[in-house]
DNA sequence: CTTGGAAAGATTGTATACAATATACCAGAG
DNA sequence: CTCTGGTATATTGTATACAATCTTTCCAAG
């Protein structure tokens, strides 16, 4: 809930004054210490006692942690699904790989609406597996990991090499449980999130270099 | 901090009303609070929105997919733990072995006090190879799944059999972390906590039959 | 006897006030 | 000029008061 207003708004490692935030939203602080108390749990601020709340910057070795846990939540997730996925939710899967595989050659207004729109339709592929897998506590664990990497990942999505890949990684994983063979289900879904994770990291490392040789040489 | 409050004191399903907690904790309802929203986000707790938070009540369902999981990230920690593990990390953890071994020719004041010891040593075995994997976010989750049937498995530490198989399989993993094989540890543990597992639903399934059948043909 | 609805009671959600604690700043001594 | 100590300010932690919401009860009509 107001985990969208503290990934998109406040800048990691920027301190939460309770009475800045409260203004803000127009609310008391009240509310706002219960929502900073859950997002703690969640992992999305650090609250220090007596000293407050900072938002929490991730570095290359969250991510890298991040990414380990959900190659192997959703792969197990994945492994599951091929037993019991029902027709429906093949169906919605397959929606959404279409989706994305047709966005390619789809002009958007607006380059933010296209990536909305990619992330939405990833969201719904992933989280039909999710819960196809059948087990709540699963869900629950992937949301709070797949959540975070989200306010780094939006290049992702400017690539058309990495899309087609993408893409083709989300036709092998839907081909594996159309079959119901969960050990390629698992496995692929495993690979394509390694390769996610690989993609993400490349952009961060050449971002860091960039801004250690002072950014200015770029085209 | 309040988990082990909420644990044992109140039985699940029951309503925890916050002007109660408060009185019985000493404290105002802010406090209280604050503690239910973050146990409700460890998933301790279900708060409905306008009508309160309830203990949560875990279902036979509820438990097979804590073990599923407990078996993906524990089989998954020692994988990792057996690349990354320390000297003095395997030491601690031959230490709590032996003691579990030992505990057995052992006789002690209370039975309390016995089951205590066992599930500490139990959980130092535990904990050390989930720290030795060196991921946060992996111990993080492991300590909202394990500490949830802690409530019910003390009847587990009472039957010698099973203790002298747990015993075998913690034997079976430290091995396999000393050799450095991944593999092994990953299965040993999966298998260690999958009959865990089943001796746990075995005593939950035998117990709602004695209270079905009106619970006075006992022993 | 059952059912609908309104009022009373109980409980949660929010705001505000005050106390406790940490941080920043300034003065004075070494 | 630097370091130490104290005071002032800012911010968090808790308590209490009030508003919003839900639940229960009771009464009347069918």
């Amino acid at each position: 809930m107001r985990r969208l207003l503290i990934e998109g708004h406040y800048p990691p490692g920027s301190r939460l004054v309770e009475e800045r935030l409260a203004s803000d939203l127009g609310v008391s602080r009240t509310p706002v210490r219960q929502a900073l108390v859950r997002a703690a749990a969640e992992g999305l601020v650090q609250i220090f006692p007596n000293r407050g709340a900072v938002a929490r910057s991730f570095t290359i070795d969250d991510l890298l942690e991040m990414y380990d846990l959900r190659a192997l939540l959703e792969g197990h997730a994945a492994y599951l699904a091929a037993q019991r996925i029902s027709p429906q939710q093949l169906a919605r899967m397959e929606a959404a790989a279409a989706a994305l595989e047709d966005s390619l050659n789809q002009t958007f207004a607006r380059r933010e609406d296209e990536v909305h729109f990619l992330v939405e339709q990833n969201a719904v592929f992933h989280q039909t597996i999710a819960e196809a897998a059948g087990n709540q506590r699963l869900i629950a664990m992937l949301n709070q990991i797949v959540a975070v990497p989200l306010q780094f990942r939006s290049f992702y999505w400017y690539r058309t090499e990495e899309r087609q890949i993408s893409n083709f990684f989300h036709r092998s994983i839907l081909n594996a449980l159309v079959l119901g063979d969960g050990d390629r289900a698992r496995a692929m879904m495993r690979e394509h999130i390694l390769y996610g994770r690989d993609v993400l990291l490349q952009s961060r490392r050449a971002e860091s270099a960039a801004v250690a040789s002072g950014e200015e040489n770029e085209p």
